[in-house]
DNA sequence: AAACCGGGGCC
DNA sequence: GGCCCAGGTTT
């Protein structure tokens, strides 16, 4: 059982609803599981949350990853307080920060039982598949929600709208699987025109992906005398907003030159790979060992919070100097 | 409408 | 190596 979900007969809680939906965006259940338990055990309400330090809060987000998630979070968290809690309506949601009209659908549906149909990835393939749109995503968008429109007038979904969009979500992630759905053993399979038409598998169609850019670049590991290592804070928005990171080189599409912080005796750790949305990054990780750190780092733990690519650096760095 | 924004697991 | 994911915000 989901540890978001309520448990029989009681109503989900709001505060979970929404955190955990936050984390799902673009991200797995699997990979969201530990966090939600981790943010609930330290922030057991909204209010907990909004009171927060935001370093506290990006620090127990880093690894997640799309940070401008924690960022929204973050002043959400303080919108909800400052009404006296969460909106109860579509419109309410959907004009707090980091909430879209997936996400407020949603919350809608499951925490109060609004009667809408959210469409996220896994809806968006079920209604493709029931309606067969061969019509290739996004021009396929509108097509789709009129389809998951009408399996929201089903009896089902009137009765309980938050049972019925989790419903979906599950067939989504279960019978209704990207690549071999289990047509055979589906509910659905009598209403489905994909699966009459023995296109089933092959939808939703999506149009071709741009070829992923290569970038290249240079981070520099200092640990000093007492075993911390330098770090140093990226701006508060774009790429890992926010987030602490290695000092280093910019990253260009040629490796940048890469003069070191300060003079020591530099070793070659390795590169890290590392495959953002939109690029891929091949990061070359230099690590030397002083005194003391130089001026404009912070000291941090070898363990401190980091996004997971700087967190590979990390790992890499220091292998082999004990 | 298109670009930007992480990370991990699966085939 | 490509594809997928319980998308939102900015331009």
């Amino acid at each position: 059982m989901l540890p978001w979900r309520a448990t029989d007969g009681g109503r989900p809680d709001p505060y979970h609803v929404w955190l955990s939906e936050i984390m799902l965006q673009q991200t797995v259940v699997a990979t969201v599981i530990p966090y939600f338990g981790r943010f609930i055990e330290r922030y057991p309400t909204v209010a907990d949350l909004a009171a927060a330090p935001d370093d506290d809060v990006l620090g127990l987000w880093a690894g997640l990853g799309y940070y401008a998630r924690a960022r929204n979070l973050i002043a959400c968290a303080r919108a909800v307080v400052a009404a006296g809690g969460f909106p109860a309506t579509i419109d309410g949601l959907r004009a707090l920060p980091g909430i879209g009209a997936y996400t407020a659908a949603a919350i809608g549906a499951i925490a109060f039982d609004l009667p809408v149909v959210p469409i996220d990835g896994n809806v968006e393939r079920v209604a493709a598949r029931i309606g067969a749109v061969t019509t290739a995503l996004p021009a396929g968008k509108a097509e789709i929600a009129r389809v998951a429109a009408w399996l929201g007038e089903h009896a089902a979904a009137r009765a309980a709208p938050g049972d019925f969009a989790q419903a979906l979500f599950d067939l989504g992630a279960s019978l209704c699987a990207p690549r071999s759905p289990s047509c055979l053993v589906c509910p659905w399979r009598g209403d489905c025109a994909g699966h009459a038409a023995g296109i089933a598998a092959t939808l939703p169609r999506k149009a071709a992906r741009a070829p992923r850019p290569v970038r290249f670049g240079t981070v520099f590991l200092l640990r000093d005398a007492d075993g911390a290592i330098g770090l140093r804070r990226r701006p508060p928005k774009g790429l890992l907003g926010g987030m602490m990171e290695l000092p280093g080189t910019v990253w260009e599409a040629a490796m940048p030159d890469a003069p070191p912080p300060m003079r020591a005796a530099w070793r070659d750790a390795g590169v890290v790979v590392h495959v953002f949305t939109h690029f891929e990054l091949r990061l070359r990780v230099m690590a030397a060992e002083v005194a003391a750190l130089p001026e404009g780092l912070v000291a941090a733990a070898v363990d401190a919070p980091l996004p997971s690519l700087m967190r590979k650096a990390v790992s890499m760095g220091l292998g082999g100097l004990d």
